[in-house]
DNA sequence: ACAATTTTGTCAAAAATAGAAAAAATTATT
DNA sequence: AATAATTTTTTCTATTTTTGACAAAATTGT
């Protein structure tokens, strides 16, 4: 896990590649200031960049999205004194909902 | 917990109640429309309703927000094949916020 | 001091969300 | 089966939120 937030992750991962904003930003096809604001936490990161980063840094997709998910999580449950608890319901909800929605033909879990 | 959504739920509590759209979403506050449409799970569960729901139904504050929060965080995973790893990471994740925020005198747990 | 880099502020455009009224559809009642 | 009541869906407008882009300010490095 990284114990960075995501955006000072992306930061390391520049700096430590020593690429520029100006650089990075292009590579990932935004604007450099918003890539700034993306690294400081004052900016939605767009979903989009995930496979980018991975292509750049040589990254595995799947952890980085773990990574970004779970941050988005915890963000909204760390508030909470008993997070644990809502995380529980959460699973229990995730699988009744994956069940129903099977059955349904809803879903497909290519892209999961 | 509730095997319904949390707009089933509502419905639940609503009919066996015998109440109306219309008088519950006075009630609460709301358009009928829109009401139905919470039900129906095709608009936002605007948070202010739970205090409301709470005190109409009698029911347990927390545990209502539990099920509402854990609803959200479920919506958001249920298509990941492997969401128990995605929450793990979250938990840890939010604990290191917490601690980290804590040293910082960010937040307090009051209204947690 | 100068140049490069980063951060911040601002503003308009676009997108998402919400509220409200009315029409359409469904369900219940007589 | 007709009518009434309830629920669902549609449509429209208003409001809020998010985004993208540029320029100015601040910071950092040389």
């Amino acid at each position: 896990m990284i114990k960075e937030t995501f955006g000072e992750y992306i930061h390391k991962l520049r700096t430590e590649a020593s690429l520029t904003l100006t650089k990075l930003a292009a590579a990932l096809d935004i604007d450099q200031s918003t890539l700034s604001k993306i690294e400081n936490g004052k900016r939605n990161i767009p979903e989009e960049i995930l496979p980018k980063l991975a292509d750049i840094f040589n990254l595995d997709i799947n952890q980085l999205e773990k990574e970004y998910f779970s941050e988005k999580i915890a963000e909204m449950i760390y508030p909470k004194e008993n997070s644990s608890e809502f995380l529980k319901l959460a699973e229990q909800k995730a699988e009744y909902k994956r069940l129903t929605n099977l059955k349904q033909g809803k879903i497909d879990f290519k892209n999961a």
